[in-house]
DNA sequence: TTGCATCCGGTACCCGGGTACAGGCTTACC
DNA sequence: GGTAAGCCTGTACCCGGGTACCGGATGCAA
């Protein structure tokens, strides 16, 4: 266990939390380490360094299953990250379009000057739907 | 209980679940229905309208929280709608800029030719940090 | 050797928005 | 009046990525 780094050494250096160590020890993205006769894990300088990548990975929008599976494939020499990239950029694409049609919405309804979405005055654009408005006595009774 | 909508019709003609009315019964955001003598809900038919609206609003990028404080504004005739959309607005377009980052680091990659996040080759872009890459034997133990 | 920081495993909890299930009761229709 | 569909409450679970807390053991320095 000579130059081993403790715990605690590597979650400061790799700017995480110490139980996120060892939830990624669980879930099979940090390899279990050597330990000392009382049960102390040793770490390798090379663990920092992979936390690292995986949150640099995930940064790129890839989930923990998703990075256990490329740390696997890199480990055994098949690659696939490329696909992967390409696969999550369309992935992004997706939800960026969704957000900017939300975001059309939002802004038709600021422009139409609409305020409540009980009492909405934004015809002919409101995003919600208008048939049979919340106004009346119906719902009245859980006003309280 | 004349005309009174029972929760399987409202469910359905608004498109969600039942347990979905319950849960918004409980969060505040629908009122509490009568009921019959033997404990049935029923519901008016705005029932159906207010879970539509909450839909169209959800749709918008407001959290349950969010909809339960315009609910309540509009039911005091107090406004507040359009700031709120403003406000989303500016949160939407962080969320765009966050994912075109992500996504040009993603494309930057690819373009790389960069296909393993192990043995990574795509210098000088790569968004994944480099030094000291996971090469060598320090994580083969938990190769098993 | 004593003191204290750190580490251990196990379990429970957080966020948001529901969904599922169990066991029992009511209502509607024939 | 029988039967089946639908309803009731309460509780637990799902997703993803951690975080928090507990009581007890270990490691290291003075």
């Amino acid at each position: 266990m000579r130059g081993a780094l403790r715990t605690g050494e590597v979650a400061a250096a790799a700017g995480v939390n110490v139980q996120t160590l060892r939830y990624y020890e669980r879930r099979g993205l940090l390899p279990r380490p050597a330990r000392t006769p009382g049960g102390h894990r040793g770490y390798p300088s090379q663990a920092v360094v992979r936390i690292r990548v995986i949150k640099a990975v995930q940064r790129l929008g890839f989930t923990l299953d998703e990075i256990t599976d490329l740390l696997e494939a890199g480990a055994h020499g098949r690659p696939g990250l490329r696909d992967r990239a390409v696969a999550k950029v369309a992935e992004i694409d997706a939800r960026i379009a969704a957000l900017t049609t939300v975001r059309r919405s939002l802004v038709d309804l600021v422009e139409a000057g609409c305020d409540s979405i009980t009492a909405c005055s934004c015809r002919p654009v409101c995003p919600i739907p208008l048939d049979g408005r919340l106004d009346g006595p119906a719902t009245r009774d859980a006003d309280d």
